[in-house]
DNA sequence: GCAAGTCTGTGAACAGGTGCACAAAGATGT
DNA sequence: ACATCTTTGTGCACCTGTTCACAGACTTGC
């Protein structure tokens, strides 16, 4: 169906170029015989003479005119191509696909723009999805991601920062209820997550130490619990992070390290090395600076 | 600075395109660790990585895309070129180059006519000119030659017509000066050739048979000699088959066997069995019953 | 959850292609 | 007209790249 020998056509190219077997073989930098070899042998394969051979060299028939405008194209779409690919790895362009956690968008996205405003041409896709995205499959570039240190052996993990929560009531829930240092659990009202086996270390704790009675109100987002801490609903975890309309809420408890989640930074080992990982991966662990958080 | 190596890329082609090794190695018909070889030697060489492997497969990164669309053109033009290439043997289109003696343009070129509006995508170059176009450089497909029978190896010469020739004058020299056959030579006035050794047979005959003193006009073309001929400037050849304007000529000396010059029909080894030249090749043997010529 | 199937990956035997040396033929320059 | 140079063409030794066989890892179906 298609042709079984590109670098015959190559071969035929340059000695149509040339118009020497012996040109073409310099040029190849093959021996003059393989030269002949490869003509000889496209020609049967074609069952039609591409050259007229003389003791000047090889004047190109009809159809050898033909092989040459086309095989110049492809010529120049192949060094157009390496060119392209070569440079490729130098330079900040195309589609930057990060996966994250959806909790960590208000930190993350802003970062995200200001990193686009430095690269023009990136284009950047930001999947928040349940579903764990698989870097091997090449779903995404970067991924960022929480809790135990994955293993697997083709991703490149490096910290990232740690996450410290901080466990907030609104200050009309103290007044009616009091805190944790004041009172006993039993007595509150606690926001915790829908999942019965949550991954999230706080929530872990969470369960171990507070009755499921004593739990209120279940969310599937750290945005929801948030609000729902704002409307007094009950004490719930709120990102150190987070200090956006969180001047009315009390800490009732200070911070425990069970509560702490290691976020890590993940990347496919074949594209780390990419200059538009890599700057991308540096520009995060520099923006973690003005974040105000752990760095891990 | 460009690609050495046309076949990786189109292994690399069919990987992307499959998205296993072992389905391209299939369809490649290699085996499958030739594959893995030209893909690690491609990646190694453009120093990017092209795909991302995993047990599912090889699935192609921003480059890998990139050769892919690329590498899909070339295919498709290779496919059509092969497909032109085995295409052309067996239509009568493009170019046909015809070289000739100019002499026999009134005789050819009407043919020609009629051959092209059977073959109306045909373009066809008639070349007349003094000097020997050679057919091993592909300067011309079919030459019409005249003279002893060439011994190029290369070229494959078959016998088109024998030309004969009459020797004739105008009534009007006659009435003045006699035919040939009542007078002797020396009192007779003659047209002969500008070359001091012409190759046609009948000026041969000429330079033995006739005392240079005798030969009044000297001329370059045939064409000049019939005008000659016609204004009574002396005695001279016309083509047997030039019947056009003759009818107030006398032939003053039957036809001799030493005037009678072989036409042939070359065409080069390798353009030969091809239909264009074939078909064209036939046609003008067929015309030659229509001219009234001597067949060789 | 286990087994069958499919895929990639690698070291060793093998073979097809490559390079080499030499020959022949025509072109070129003196 | 001769010698020199360039070019194509060919048989043989060698080496690169291919095939083969096997292993390992993951996916998938039962």
């Amino acid at each position: 169906m298609s042709f079984d020998h590109w670098d015959e056509i190559r071969t035929a190219y340059q000695v149509a170029r040339m118009g020497t077997v012996s040109g073409a073989a310099e040029v190849l930098g093959v021996h003059h015989a393989t030269v002949i070899r490869h003509i000889d042998a496209l020609e049967g394969r074609l069952g039609a003479k591409l050259f007229q051979r003389h003791a000047r060299g090889y004047t190109p028939t009809e159809a050898g005119q033909d092989l040459l405008t086309v095989a110049a194209q492809t010529d120049d779409q192949f060094t157009q191509l390496a060119g392209r690919i070569k440079g490729r790895g130098d330079e900040v362009t195309g589609e930057l696909i990060v996966t994250s956690l959806d909790a960590l968008s208000p930190l993350l996205v802003p970062s995200i723009g200001e990193f686009m405003r430095r690269h023009p041409d990136l284009r950047v896709r930001l999947i928040t999805d349940q579903r764990l995205f698989r870097l091997e499959y090449g779903e995404a570039h970067v991924a960022i991601r929480a809790g135990k240190l994955p293993d697997q052996p083709d991703n490149v993990v490096q910290p990232f920062f740690t996450q410290t929560l901080r466990l907030m009531a609104s200050r009309d829930y103290v007044d009616r209820f009091g805190t944790l240092e004041t009172g006993n659990v039993e007595d509150h009202r606690f926001i915790g997550a829908n999942e019965d086996t949550p991954r999230a270390p706080y929530f872990v704790w969470l369960n171990a130490n507070v009755p499921p009675a004593s739990v209120y109100f279940r969310v599937s987002s750290m945005k929801a619990a948030k609000a729902a801490v704002q409307a007094g609903i009950g004490i719930g975890f709120i990102s150190d992070w987070d200090r956006d309309g969180t001047d009315d809420l009390v800490e009732v408890l200070p911070p425990l390290e069970d509560w702490s989640a290691k976020i890590w930074l993940v990347t496919h080992m074949d594209l780390h090395r990419t200059a538009k990982v890599q700057t991308f991966v540096r520009f995060l662990k520099d923006q973690v600076k003005d974040w105000g958080v752990a760095l891990a």
